[in-house]
DNA sequence: TGACAATGAATGAACATTCATTTAATTTTG
DNA sequence: CAAAATTAAATGAATGTTCATTCATTGTCA
């Protein structure tokens, strides 16, 4: 292999078509669930040839394992978008409440893939525990907080489930019903949250 | 039809195969997911012959709603579990939320299943409307405490979110974990989401 | 014995995956 | 530099398997 093979590789082919498989996987798993999204479909809805797929991936399985952490990826990273370390902590968890909330609302097929997946026996325990790690800044800032007694002192999973959760159960009532989330409303519910762990 | 029949018919062999059925199906779905529990396998687990299924259910996706339904409606009943009219507001929250809890953790394998369907495109519209109804006890529950002025005026998905997606998170954690779910954990994630509630 | 319940082997459709072949890109050679 | 040779990428028809569902047959019981 030389420098321009490298490059055409990383750039061109297996972005492409990966990113392709990808975005066409999300938006069919969303649609239709895993049990009706044959390969077959996800490899039409891409523009590739079924056995495509296979020259990046092993199997089934492996796609959407490999899937289900590229999106954990892109919510983690999102999460902390124009976080400071000189914000107050009180601004930092808005901002991050604000930011878990906007990715759920605004990739709304990334997140009902993520909410099909998370609790399916069909994720690996693996897969879970990688999703875990790519967690890891946002844990740092509940830390600080305790530290700065800002925050109740509760274990991270009693955290997660006040602070994060009914972000989560929020956007599915709205995208079920097809109602607006007002501003009004997005207030409110971070009050909710911020008193359930505020000290 | 006579009445000997309609009887045996009601309370010996539609009772128990569909009861089998439904246990089977539970039991499989929470451990394999949808897409790999056959219903051939879920008739094995029921000791029933595979057409036998048929004759209690038109297919796959209508049985699987109809659990799903059935499940809920389990869950609904045991949230109101000891409720008295007479009882102080704050207490009723407290004994509806750790009914809820209790539920989850006890019947772990019934909200398995609940948590998969629930996002799942599989469960179709009629279903989900089927299961809001379900839910009637505790909504009025609410709607005596905003009259109280006891919690605050949030819509109903916003306390929903704030009080009961809490629950779940956190059994969803256990359970993944392994870890024991102490009293005094209990305690302290009631008192996080009476803090988000309360007025 | 008649009426219904239950069975489970058989059927056919759907699907994941393979692989022989084609197309495209890159390198070598004269 | 162009043509030939090599290597890699991509294709999609074919394969074998899995599975939901059916239905001819058997069991049950009033």
């Amino acid at each position: 292999m030389n420098i321009h093979l490298i490059l055409r590789v990383m750039t061109q082919q297996v972005t492409d078509k990966k990113e392709a498989i990808y975005e066409a996987a999300i938006k069919l798993l969303n649609e239709r669930g895993f049990h009706s999204t044959p390969m077959s479909l996800i490899a039409k809805e891409a523009n590739v040839a079924a056995g495509t797929i296979y020259l990046y991936f092993k199997n089934k399985e492996e796609m959407l394992n490999k899937l289900y952490l590229e999106i954990k990826e892109k919510y983690s990273n999102s999460l902390m978008r124009g976080y400071l370390e000189t914000m107050p902590v009180r601004d930092a968890f808005e901002l991050v409440w604000r930011n878990s909330l906007d990715f759920k609302l605004k990739r709304g097929a990334e997140f009902g893939v993520m909410e099909q997946f998370k609790n399916s026996p069909f994720i690996k325990k693996a897969t879970t525990e990688e999703g875990l790690k790519i967690f890891s800044p946002v844990i740092k800032l509940v830390e600080r907080a305790k530290r700065e007694k800002i925050i109740k002192d509760y274990p991270d999973s009693i955290f997660h489930a006040l602070f994060f959760a009914p972000v989560g159960e929020l956007v599915k009532t709205h995208t079920i019903q097809r109602t607006e989330f007002t501003e009004e409303e997005k207030k409110l519910a971070f009050q909710g949250c911020w008193d359930a762990v505020k000290n």
